[in-house]
DNA sequence: AGCCCCAATTGAATCGTCTAAATCACCGAC
DNA sequence: GTCGGTGATTTAGACGATTCAATTGGGGCT
């Protein structure tokens, strides 16, 4: 009735269980006419493989979990294709999980996860320290961070935020801006944390230089023209020329409110993002942004976790950084007389 | 060594195994100091149920497939949302998966799914005549479609996309546009020739009008962007004086366009985009759009999906539609004159 | 004392697949 | 004609949780 097993495919073909399993798994050692006998026995039942029961035996799942901030956010999806590539080749499947920069609901998935014996989890974690991530590891599901960098016995692949903080700021201030605002959020968060680090160390090295800090609680295109909108109604004396904003979501919406209050961008405020996601080059003034290898690195959490799994006892934990690029467009090429 | 089972469990609290069933499934019929020595020992081992062994017993997963066709579109999210919503009010897991219009991955993920023995599929289907579904839905595995109407023998949730197109055609003819852009694709989509005959149809009835059709691949920013600029470099003699993008994010693209070229919307241009996702409002020119409601979709359609999964045999397909709504913002709002 | 009943617990069978060891059939060589 | 060998196939447990029929141990009642 339901779906036919192994069994009545076996018993159709005229073969036993064992047969029909090393048909599927190690064909080789089928004599050729048998071989048809069995494959034309599973196209007339519409066999399909039980992935359950497979698991089981196996005692390990062929699926990996992916855990991110933001589904929405292009940069998540290129680097969840990255992932998949690499899965693809491995014979594996990629379960993707939207936390939505929300702890309860990353909890939630990451117990699911754990129920599912995955193979291991890739997340962008909302709070990198949580012990849950540890817990996970002890109990026998390899963890890979993902956009964060781990310090105690995970693997992880990052980018140099505050590397990527400091070109941004090095690049505002040598445009010779002197009133720039960082915006992003949850301050917690610590990509976030460590872009501005990067863009305060080069605002005090210049010296001379105001800088200020707005928090929002989740990086969207509606949070940044919130902002946008709210520095756009300062008086132009005192509001900041630039603008430097933790993601390319809140930048584009910034852009947006720009152009509800009628400033002008690049001339009356300066934009630069991060992520370079490929809309920044497409926005209506096109963005100037902090480029992440998104898709590499989701590929290499992949590769990591991959490595982990298969040498088993004698892995060792790496920490793989990547390094950010500015790119330069319209939205920040001005050069502001002091 | 790895994770304990439930004999483990049961062998440090001294009981038997089905005593430790009993307590995860019916803890009311567990004496309660045996309760309170299962759950200590459950607490010391670190147990976690494994999934994998009870689906295979039970011989169904708890996991629903939902296939979107594109993860970044926040209309698909909302929808997700919604889906997940119910889900977990029934003990369930989503799993997502992005087909991205691309219906060879549309094929793996139906694959993954079928092998995973996943208690229902919910898919916005490339093709909805697709062969390849009915084949699932023979096989055992429920499929509901979703923003897709289905014919045969299939539950789906949809949303009127003719009438869509018909109030968004006739807001614009009684606006007085006479040139007006249609923008969408690929045409073979269901909801994209239902809108296009929507819009097609009012337009014929109202006689005098012009209807171009403009087809892209992918509906995203980008392509929005590139067909914006492409009718944007028109004389202003024969150009649109109006457009309706099939969905949002085309519609922002082709905003954006109209930015870049330095036509005025609504004055040189009115835009009426599709679906009402959260930052059509929020965007440049706030956009007039087709409201789909998407939560509701994903919370019917998974619905209609365990109320198929209950009742099993003396089940009927349902096709559920909704009415969509136009709301009218500024990118539209403008009397022209004959 | 004998009986019944109820609550609590146990034990065994089951789900579908995989694997290692065992069996079988056949052939050629001595 | 027997032995060894090879290649193909079968058999018999696992894997971990669930379920249901069977068992145990008290109480309460007559």
């Amino acid at each position: 009735m339901g779906t036919p097993s192994i069994k009545e495919v076996a018993q159709r073909a005229g073969v036993s269980v064992g047969t029909v399993s090393n048909f599927l798994n190690r064909p080789g050692i089928v004599a050729p006419e048998t071989r048809q006998r069995v494959q034309d026995s599973i196209q007339a039942l519409g066999f399909v493989r039980n992935e359950a029961a497979r698991h089981l035996r196996a005692g390990r799942s062929r699926t990996v979990g992916l855990v991110v901030l933001d589904v929405t956010n292009p940069f998540f999806t290129d680097l969840a294709e990255g992932a998949e590539a690499l899965a693809y080749e491995h014979d594996t499947v990629v379960m993707l999980c939207n936390s939505k920069t929300d702890p309860v609901r990353e909890g939630h998935h990451l117990d699911q996860l754990e129920q599912q014996r995955v193979m291991g989890i890739l997340i962008t974690p909302f709070d990198s320290t949580d012990p849950r991530l540890t817990a996970l590891v002890d109990r026998g599901t390899p963890v890979v961070l993902v956009d964060r960098t781990a310090d105690r016995g995970l693997c992880s692949v990052s980018v140099d935020d505050q590397l990527g903080g400091r070109l941004a700021g090095n690049h505002l201030i040598e445009s010779g801006h002197r009133r720039i605002a960082f915006i992003g959020g949850p301050f917690t968060m610590q990509q976030v944390a460590d872009r501005r680090a990067g863009i305060t160390a080069v605002v005090e090295e210049a010296g001379g230089v105001d800088l200020q800090h707005h928090e929002v609680d989740v990086m969207g295109v509606v949070e940044g023209r919130a902002i946008g909108e709210q520095l756009a109604a300062l008086p132009a004396r005192s509001r900041p020329t630039a603008a430097f904003l933790a993601n390319d979501l809140l930048a584009l919406g910034f852009l947006q409110g720009m152009a509800v209050a009628g400033l002008r961008v690049p001339r009356d405020m300066a934009i630069v993002g991060y992520d370079d996601i490929d809309f920044a080059r497409a926005a209506a003034v096109p963005l100037s942004s902090v480029r992440q290898p998104a898709e590499l690195l989701g590929r290499t959490a992949m590769e990591l976790l991959q490595e982990e799994v298969e040498s088993a006892e004698r892995h060792r934990h790496r920490q793989v950084i990547f390094q950010p690029d500015l790119i330069v467009r319209e939205s920040s090429d001005f050069q502001r007389r002091r």
